[in-house]
DNA sequence: ATTATGTATTTTGAATACAATCGATCTGGG
DNA sequence: CCCAGATCGATTGTATTCAAAATACATAAT
């Protein structure tokens, strides 16, 4: 027996914008590359309206530009870029570490704890696409138990920013290694709740990845 | 004689998602009220085509909401958002002014000495709205002589939510006055070069003016 | 009288059609 | 041979048209 649920109806500019926000952010289009509206209509099978209304969504979420009379081009991401990012993301990573040690149930420290033993298999194992995802769930988690939509929307959109890189510059052997680490300490001070010590790892933490992620792409360029 | 400068060609999206931003942000759009895409094709004199365009970058912004089948309307500032707003605007301008500190100009602290007197003097008239151009101008300054591009984004995108909120809730007499006295000691940090002072003074003269805000807000409820 | 149901109108969603702009290629002159 | 200007094709910007969904209204049944 199949239980009764509302039906979904999406829209499709809705769902051209996620689908297009996921591929930009896994590097399957190229930074720089440009995007035909001709291309994706085929490539979805609908019309250039919902696609160009994709195209202004993702243009204000940054992740791609809008020339004039010359369509759209996946944002270039410089070195500068992530030189900017370093201070911002800190700022904010800092802010949910805070906040998630104060708010965050019992449950939700668990499930951290869950998903760091899973994380660390995914390590030993390594699995870099399951690490990633594990890695990913877990800053949801912190996110959300820092219960602040606000911040939760701004580190949403910074962070796709920085995946992207991420994606971009293939993680060392040593920083991944380095990174479970970190981690580790992270989930120690959580379960402690300690506020202040939880925000210094993270911003340590970040500092970390966002170096490696700056010499990788210093090198590429 | 006029100066020969290239004509700017707009799109007709960017320029309609521009005066309804400011429209929304100066209240001439109630919060909560539903924005008709006929209505403004009226209004503006366009098809609906750009409009829709607009209100979608409107939404990615946060400024409007996009209900599946039943139009835009303009989103609500609860007394939450504006909760989670203190943290999230403090860690923000707090870098800031940290990055402003070290990296401003001469020629730009300069330049907030000049536009410090003009709105002591905006004040002292009881000119509201001149106030808070100049006010705004401050701000532009402060995040220009941070010289971070996504600081300036996040902070735009997050101060336009405040600034609605403002012109919701008007301000008070008394808090007018206190926050012309803040902005002089905001001042005396950065001719000093003092990055932790106006760190501090910069959060101290947020969380003043969103508990204001606040307060008005649960009022207006 | 109130609730439910069917119909009409309005509004939004998506597709197509038309216009304007840009880039590239082709041509003619130096 | 190289460069300036025109022309053509392709792509984007805007308007119009068609389709689907939601709201409002009227009607009928309890």
């Amino acid at each position: 027996m199949t239980a009764i649920s509302p039906i979904e109806r999406r829209a499709l500019h809705k769902d051209l914008a996620d689908n297009l926000r996921r591929a930009i952010i896994h590097g399957e289009f190229k930074p720089g590359e440009r995007i035909s509206e001709k291309a994706l209509c085929e490539q979805f099978g609908v019309s250039r309206t919902p696609v160009r209304e994709a195209l202004k969504i993702l243009s204000a979420e940054g992740l791609i530009q809008l020339n004039q009379n010359r369509g759209a081009a996946v944002t270039q991401l410089t070195a500068r870029d992530i030189e900017d990012a370093f201070p911002v993301m800190g700022a904010l990573e800092a802010l949910a570490g805070e906040l998630a040690a104060r708010n965050a149930t019992d449950a939700q420290i668990e499930r951290l704890q869950a998903l760091q033993s899973r994380m660390t298999a995914m390590f030993s194992r390594g699995d870099r696409k399951g690490y990633f995802k594990v890695n990913d769930e877990i800053h949801q988690l912190i996110l959300t138990a820092a219960d602040n939509a606000l911040l939760a929307r701004l580190m949403c959109s910074v962070s796709a920013q920085v995946r992207r890189a991420r994606y971009q510059a293939n993680l060392s052997p040593e920083r991944w290694a380095a990174a479970v680490a970190e981690h580790e300490e992270i989930l120690q001070a959580f379960t402690e709740r300690n506020g202040p010590k939880l925000s210094r790892l993270l911003k340590a933490h970040l500092a970390n990845k966002l170096a490696s992620l700056l010499s990788a792409i210093k090198k590429g360029a």
